[in-house]
DNA sequence: ACCCTAGCTGACCGATCGGCCAGTTCTGAC
DNA sequence: GTCAGAACTGGCCGATCGGTCAGCTAGGGT
């Protein structure tokens, strides 16, 4: 039965969204895609004309919203500006929680090795100590941006001396938990 | 010239670090590693067990340090467990920042794509609004933590709706800058 | 009734990659 | 000098993956 009238695109597209925020991008084949719209590998590149395309057509509104973002902000200044980015990043980070999921996935597979702590359980226990007995849910989402924030920040360049660096990520995820700094 | 005595084991993994940070676990071949290293793949599977063994034994160590650091903040308790727990992971994540790296490559190999903008360019002008005009090293690592924070953290699975947790990645953010999060 | 074409497919291809093995070379111990 | 064994290698294998292609089929336009 081919004539389905253009909803086999549709239901790949949903497919592979789906397989790369759980499997990652280099994590999913072609035939896993398949498989799971239901339809042959040949089929795939009938209507895209690679994996990649797949992967850029699921990318191309989030990049093109963060060129938007970016536009707007170039035409704010000071407090409002920092407000506005931070209220874009937001918006954005959320309305695009599985493109997000897809880009980072690869981590999740990476990071959760025998070699390594459970990354999950070694998560919720660093947040507990971050936030203390019984933390409201908003703690916890503290708790996870100061992490996360300290982890990754760590792996960035930054003009700024090791021991500097030390210090002001510290203070960064002292006051993200809402703590004094001194 | 075979036998140099252990050196070429300690070469392997040098390399191996190296290229699996500038490209990724699965974006490094184990005939990159060996051409690095100055000898044959098969020179890498005498060695060690299989390419998977060499991202073990990288890793190891962080592994190690990092079930420590859980084991440490078990014994301590409210403000104090927070600050330790930030202090170590902020001393781990520097320390490991080749490891790090490591982890976090394929975010970046899938993140550099045409139609999404440019990370770095999008990172800075981010990072620009964030902190105003001419901002200090200092500030800059700030703009990042809250970024980097936000973007992460909504990826996560939190017991929160929607709505509080836009509130929250804000108000955390926002904090992280050192800012009034009224 | 006929045919054109969009939708779809099975079979196949070339490349790459992790891993294996038989065999060679060098070294240190005796 | 001899020899055991560690260090190392070229060549090969099976599996997987992205991608191609010739061809089948169902339906709508005429």
């Amino acid at each position: 039965m081919p004539h389905a009238p253009a909803t086999m695109r549709a239901d790949i597209l949903e497919s592979a969204g789906r397989l790369f925020a759980a499997r990652g991008f280099r994590g999913t084949s072609l035939q896993d895609i398949a498989s799971d719209a239901g339809c042959s590998k040949a089929s795939l590149l009938y209507h895209f004309t690679s994996k990649d395309a797949i992967l850029t057509e699921l990318l191309a509104p989030a990049g093109r919203e963060l060129a938007e973002l970016e536009e707007r902000l170039a035409a704010l200044d000071g407090e409002e500006a920092a407000r506005a980015a931070v209220a874009g990043l937001v918006d954005l980070s959320l309305r695009f929680r599985r493109q997000v999921k897809i880009l980072i996935q690869d981590v999740d597979a990476l990071i959760n090795r025998p070699e390594l702590p459970d990354v999950n359980a070694v998560t919720e226990r660093l947040v507990d100590a971050l936030t203390g007995r019984s933390p409201t849910p908003e703690a916890r989402v503290w708790g996870w941006m100061a992490m996360v924030g300290i982890f990754l920040t760590s792996a960035g360049e930054h003009a700024l001396p090791d021991q500097a660096l030390r210090a002001e990520l510290t203070r960064g995820a002292l006051r993200t938990l809402g703590r004094r700094t001194d």
